[in-house]
DNA sequence: AGGAAAAATAAATAATATTTATAACACAAT
DNA sequence: ATTGTGTTATAAATATTATTTATTTTTCCT
């Protein structure tokens, strides 16, 4: 059993697919092929159906997979332990974004980044939180960082800031007039929603306690926050922004904000990791950066209720 | 980096001696020496200061070779998973025991493991409860029977049974005449002692709250507690000897044993394994032959007041 | 049934782990 | 100093094994 035997076949679970497994560990599909065929032969075990299309693992493959993904973590580790021990910041780091974060956080974080470290290169993708949980356990990510908790036993959540949610309300709109607003005073027909898939959606309906499809008005499903403020501007209508998304508006814009009355509704945003994860010293490069440049207010829960991300 | 040139270095770093460290991986000198060299140049640090004489792993080689025991030991896993799906109980078992539990215990246990699991080959050593932690962490041994606790943070320990000691006293003693007995009945001078090294040692000082030293009629030091016994007999004084040891004391010898009063001093007597342990199912089924030999008053430490094993 | 995509097989080749033999080094005893 | 012993490193040869290219077999989809 080598090592290489166990990145091949973490390979061809993560692809379920010879050509592909194999391109992806710069090696050809025989290569690839006879080398889990010998590990099958060392093992005394079918590691993989081939009967079916997609190659799909074996029950006792599954279990065997999951560990070789240890083994091979642990491997990474000895590497890891030699950059710490050196002081080295360098190498790349893979993260995972929710949209409704990502415009308003990452552009500084990632400036930031770059001045401190200029070793690391920094890969980023803008996903659900799902496609984050299941990219962070393939071991195609590093890190995540979305709206929490995710309640996923193979995951590591740590806290970075409680975001609270705010209102952009139209300048016609009956609400102007309010100073502090509850759930209540807001009505289902009126609020621009982000689409399916999208964590946040699902915070804003637990906000205002609305049914799964009793809302809408008429169909515009958005992934971004910022198109929705653009629908308050143009078509009238409320929608709710996080917190950060409102930090670089203007003075007239700010006229438009309301806020919840306390406790506040808001999201925990946490930077998560798998469990057997590495590349501590970079990710604790990134807490730090992102830390730095989040008010101090946000870093407490105090006066803050954590609205699930589940409806 | 290989999982074999892992093993190599754990090996140099067990026998801190190339040629023996080669031996053991069943290669030749160079080949060992080789892979040693390739793996440091692979990481780019020194793993072994060779210029002292015995080898000596660098600061930076301790924390990867303990790394790399992790890495090897979540290797083994992957076979140990096929073993336990398919119910084999098979292979080695390798245990250390100390010498005043072992006569009492083992030969009725390794009767009865050998009868139910015929494939396992059982190893097994008397040693002292240091060395037994000690081969641990080496990987020397899979698990350890000792008095506990260890307080060792690698070591994971699960209780067994709680055996309680008791007063074998010569026919010419005082304290024949006493029904129960407590610590202060007890003249130093009187007790024959096991030689030091033996925890149980240590337990009989804790429980007659001698001062180390101070003790000593005529020096005669036995690692055996049935030598103990014999000594009492032929030349009086007393000794304290486990539950087990009087376990098939004749009908004669029976009147010669006298019990402390309630709560008993005891001895927590516990399997341990090291922290990443492998053979989980080996040492399940070594567990449970031995609490099959054990009975039941002995599972439970009601009405006992454990000793520890340190003075 | 036929064609495309995918995985397995075969033979040749490249890479590399291992061995035997030997050299270099450190250290103790004379 | 020198010799001998016990140690690790080096060199060249060999054995092993991973990998590649070319090809066949299998599976899937129309």
């Amino acid at each position: 059993m080598t090592l290489t035997q166990l990145e091949y076949i973490i390979a061809l679970d993560t692809y379920r697919n010879f050509v592909l497994a194999a391109e992806n560990c710069f090696v050809s599909q025989p290569t690839l092929s006879m080398q889990v065929l010998k590990l099958e032969g060392l093992l005394g075990v079918k590691l993989f159906d081939r009967t079916k299309q997609p190659v799909i693992p074996t029950e006792i493959g599954m279990v065997i997979i999951e560990q070789a993904r240890v083994v091979l973590n642990e491997s990474k580790k000895i590497k890891e332990v030699i950059a710490t021990q050196q002081g080295q910041i360098s190498g790349e780091l893979r993260i995972g974004i929710i949209p409704t974060i990502a415009p308003y956080l990452l552009p500084r974080v990632v400036r930031n980044f770059n001045a401190s470290y200029p070793n690391v290169q920094l890969q980023i993708w803008e996903y659900t939180s799902e496609e984050i949980v299941e990219k962070l356990k393939l071991g195609l990510l590093d890190c995540g960082i979305l709206a929490t908790p995710v309640e996923d036993r193979s995951i590591k959540e740590t806290p970075l800031f409680y975001e609270t949610f705010v209102l952009y309300v139209s300048k016609t709109s009956a609400l102007l007039s309010k100073t502090s607003i509850v759930p209540q005073d807001i009505s289902p027909e009126d609020v621009w929603l982000l689409n399916e898939g999208n964590c946040m959606r699902n915070q804003v309906l637990n906000i205002c306690q609305f049914k799964t499809g009793s809302e809408k008005r008429f169909q515009y499903n958005t992934g971004s926050v910022d198109s929705l403020r653009r629908m308050v501007d143009m078509n009238n209508g409320i929608t709710i922004l996080p917190e950060l998304a409102i930090s670089d508006f203007s003075t007239f814009q700010l006229e438009q904000i309301r806020h919840f009355e306390s406790p506040q509704p808001s999201r925990e945003i946490s930077l998560i990791t798998h469990r057997n994860f590495l590349k501590q010293n970079l990710i604790l490069s990134l807490k730090k950066e992102i830390l730095q440049i989040i008010p101090d207010r946000m870093k407490s829960r105090d006066q803050k209720e954590v609205i699930g991300i589940f409806t």
